[in-house]
DNA sequence: ATGGCAAAACGTTTTTGA
C-alpha cells in the first residue's frame, strides 16, 4: 500500500501533471493541498475516470484539500471540528483500516505577521484534535504540507532561514508536540540522501541549484510506522513544464 | 531597490505563497 502527499498548487492548473503522475505512480491513496477550487468546480469526473475515488473540500483563490483513494473512502470528516476556521485546510477519511489525514498547514507569512500567530493557534488546535484521533485511530496517517522545516538538515541554508517563518523555533516546538503522539516522520526512519527537499522556490532558480526545503511530511502513529518500509521524495515532476513548487512525498505501508 | 516566480481575481495591478 502507497500513501502519498501532494501540494500541487492550483488543481486547475496542475490536473494534467496529477493524472499523469498517477498513471506512472499508481498510489493507493494521494491526499492533495491548495486545490484552489470550490467544490462546484472540483475536477470529481476526471479523477473518477482514472480510477480514483475522492473526497474534498474547497474555497475560491486559496487553500482546498482532497484525498484521492483507489479504495473506498468512509467516514470523511472536513475541519477540525475544535477549531472554527473558514479556510479549508483539512481532510480525514478512513481507507482499508487506516486513518487517513490531510492537511494543509497555514504558511504564517511571516513571523511579525498576524497569520504567523494564526499559524501557531491552528497548530495547536490541530494537535489537540490529533490526540484524539490517535486515541480513537491507532492506524493513523496525517500526510500534508506542514509548512515547517523540522531540523536544519531540511533547510539548504540554515543560516539565512533562521528564525524566519517555516524553520523558527515556536514552529519547530509545534510540530515536535505532534511528535508526542506517537506520530513519526516517516521520511526519517529511513536512511536518506544530504540536502533532501520537498519544495523549491520558483524563482532563482531555485530546483536547479537545490534551494528547497523540506516542509511536505507523512506522519505516521506507531502502528502505521511499525509497517512502514519506504518513504520516499519525487523529484520528477518538478522538473516538468509548468510545475508545482512541492514534490510528492510517498510512504509505502506493507 | 525585499528582488527573484506563479496563480488568481471585478486585473492594464494586488495579494498570497514559501
Amino acid at each position: 500500500m502507497k500513501i502519498a502527499t501532494w501540494n500541487v498548487n492550483s488543481l486547475n492548473v496542475r490536473l494534467p501533471h496529477v493524472l499523469k503522475w498517477l498513471e506512472a505512480n499508481p498510489v493507493d491513496v494521494l491526499c492533495v493541498q491548495e486545490t484552489k477550487l470550490t467544490d462546484d468546480k472540483f475536477p470529481a469526473a476526471a479523477i473518477e475516470a482514472a480510477g480514483y475515488q475522492v473526497a474534498y473540500t474547497g474555497q475560491k483563490t486559496y487553500n482546498g484539500v482532497a484525498i484521492l483513494s483507489r479504495l473506498p473512502i468512509t467516514d470523511v470528516v472536513k475541519n477540525n471540528p475544535r477549531y472554527e476556521d473558514a479556510q479549508q485546510r483539512i481532510l480525514a477519511a478512513t481507507i482499508d483500516g487506516m486513518r487517513i489525514v490531510c492537511a494543509y498547514v497555514p504558511n504564517g507569512q511571516s513571523v511579525d505577521s498576524e497569520k504567523y500567530g494564526y499559524k501557531l493557534g491552528w497548530l495547536a488546535a490541530f494537535r489537540d484534535w490529533l490526540d484524539e484521533q490517535a486515541q480513537q485511530y491507532p492506524q493513523l496517517a496525517v500526510l500534508g504540507d506542514y509548512n515547517i522545516a523540522p531540523e536544519d538538515r531540511d533547510v539548504h541554508d540554515p543560516v539565512a532561514w533562521a528564525g524566519q517563518v517555516l524553520v523558527s523555533d515556536q514552529e519547530r516546538a509545534a510540530l515536535l508536540r505532534l511528535n508526542e503522539l506517537g506520530l513519526k516522520d516517516a521520511f526519517r526512519l529511513f536512511e536518506q540522501a544530504d540536502k533532501s527537499f520537498s519544495w523549491w522556490d520558483y524563482r532563482q532558480l531555485g530546483f536547479r541549484l537545490n534551494k528547497g526545503l523540506r516542509i511536505d511530511h507523512i506522519l505516521l502513529s506507531p502502528a502505521l510506522a511499525a509497517r512502514c518500509s519506504a518513504c520516499v521524495i519525487d523529484r520528477e515532476p518538478r522538473k516538468w513544464e509548468q510545475p508545482s513548487d512541492h514534490a510528492p512525498v510517498i510512504a509505502t505501508i506493507d
